[in-house]
DNA sequence: GTGAAAGCGCTAACAT
DNA sequence: ATGTTAGCGCTTTCAC
């Protein structure tokens, strides 16, 4: 028998209005009523419905994160930012998977149109920014990267900087042979592109064989670091995409004798273990200030400094 | 300018319950209308919305999904299970970060009584089974774990026939120093205490000096694995609770030259890799199943079989 | 086939 | 200080 705040207020022979206000801790009421309400929701054990509530309030307290793929570490510290920062200020998360498919991408888009979501946290995309834009209208949206020009919030970390200072430590150390892996190739993705920018003013145009595309994790370092190994010039240095990637290609040569450097990014836990260099993204500091922009509605660009770790 | 159905109905000259039965795709509604309808909907970018939906039908179509901690890899697996199934089924996941914090928990608890959710999937708790059995009342619980005789529904592995065919083989191999690590001590934990159960019948009594309590991940396992390498009797096996901490541990060995089996739990990514035997605890396939269930509401006990994979 | 109207459970403006 | 009532936006009988 479920009760709602018509029964309590009959219960305990007040109105509507009163047990609302005891509910919602509004002042002017009778320390008797207050009491004896109190008294007749925990004999009831009754909770208000927040569904009642949102439609009442016209907000959800949840917002909502897109993700590619959950198991990728990567984002899992970007969520974990998130997760701390919501919980503090008493919202939900939800996580929308994406698989990078454009068509559950956009039905995400839609729930913000459908008021499921108070505005949703992308930490990393399919669809153009410009059309992202467009979908700002329906509630707030904050992303993980650098928006450009585009009037999307967003937060994000000094990539390129760092890049260059990684590359030009690696010319000044007298290395030239250095190979990249990318998560998803430079035509989509931002930090691809930032890669190749960074390791071109350095060194010029990139040895296509000195390249692997799709790298998201230890499987695809594992796949990376026999490729590399095979060829007749082996790269003397492997610039990775992530901390995985990089422990998993590390491993490869290792087993294989060979002496190769090899950077990670994220300065997750496995690769400080395996004492392999990496670059800080601050991917919780950035899940923690993408959760207050989108929780106070503003439109901002934040860009954080990201830290060359040498091991 | 936000438009509701209200709207939809006067723009397109037709009554509410009409816009409404196009709206679910309900029957009864001529062509001519139907069309003129729709036109109306796409030109305003109308959508209906979700929480006025869920308040009338009293359903949310989200559940929530109680984790400790959502760094801890072993909870991937779970969520992505329960993630993929979830949006086959037009579900939505939010996720319930509760350190292991009790009033956290109940906190999360109470708002399934609220109708925030329409369902709970606990990976792990902190409560009492006793106490979940009485929050069940307020909506379907799913435990991933074996809820023994407690009228709460589980999704688990058998980890004790596991458990004890690794130290059955142990043994017939001849050793005997065994050192264990676990994540909460056997006092709090079912795995923990499982663990024991399968070494005692093997081994009797387990040395205290080898166990290491609150390995919950790679740096749990470094401390371990230092602890255990500097013991004037150092252990032939280490029984750990995880791949992080197994790979971590053997790190470890590796580095200080010693010789020292390390057997983890989970068959993630990393002990593949490594060459690291492992106890697959089909994590993934129980978050998928525990879904199932919440989502029909059937109350039930689903125990699967784990394998130990020896490399 | 279509529409009017009664809720779903709550909050808040307005009256007393 | 307390009660009455009009919504929030939608679905769903129940008439016609």
């Amino acid at each position: 028998m479920k009760l709602n705040i018509k029964d309590i207020a009959k219960l305990s022979g007040c109105s509507v209005s009163t047990v609302s206000r005891v509910l919602n801790q509004h002042p002017y009421v009778s320390e008797e009523k207050k009491e004896r309400i109190l008294k007749v929701i925990a004999e009831h054990d009754y909770a208000p419905n927040s569904q009642a509530r949102d439609l009442q309030s016209g907000e959800s307290k949840t917002i909502g994160v897109i993700v590619p793929a959950i198991s990728l570490i990567y984002f899992d510290q970007i969520i974990n930012g998130i997760l701390e920062n919501a919980f503090e200020k008493g919202y939900m998360v939800t996580l929308l998977p994406s698989n990078y498919d454009k068509a559950k991408e956009k039905y995400y888009f839609t729930q913000l149109k459908n008021k499921r979501f108070d505005g949703i946290i992308v930490t990393s995309r399919v669809h153009e920014m410009a059309e992202i834009e467009k979908f700002t209208k329906y509630g707030t949206i904050v992303c993980c990267e650098d928006t450009g020009d585009y009037l999307v919030s967003g937060v994000y970390v000094d990539r390129l900087a760092a890049y260059n200072q990684v590359f030009a430590e690696l010319k000044a150390q007298g290395k030239n042979k250095i190979a990249l892996t990318l998560g998803r190739s430079q035509l989509i993705s931002n930090s691809a592109r930032l890669t190749f920018e960074a390791y071109q003013k350095n060194f010029g145009p990139l040895n296509p064989d000195y390249l692997v595309d799709n790298c998201y994790d230890g499987p695809g370092g594992i796949i990376a670091g026999d490729y590399f190994s095979q060829l007749k010039d082996v790269p003397e240095v492997v610039f990775t995409n992530n901390d995985e990637t990089a422990v998993a290609i590390f491993q490869v040569f290792q087993r294989k004798g060979l002496t190769v450097q090899v950077i990670g990014q994220s300065n997750m836990y496995v690769s400080e273990a395996m004492g392999i260099s990496t670059i800080d993204l601050q991917l919780s500091e950035i899940g923690r200030l993408a959760f207050d922009l989108v929780c106070t509605k503003e439109y901002q660009k934040i860009c954080l400094k990201s830290e060359y770790i040498k091991r």
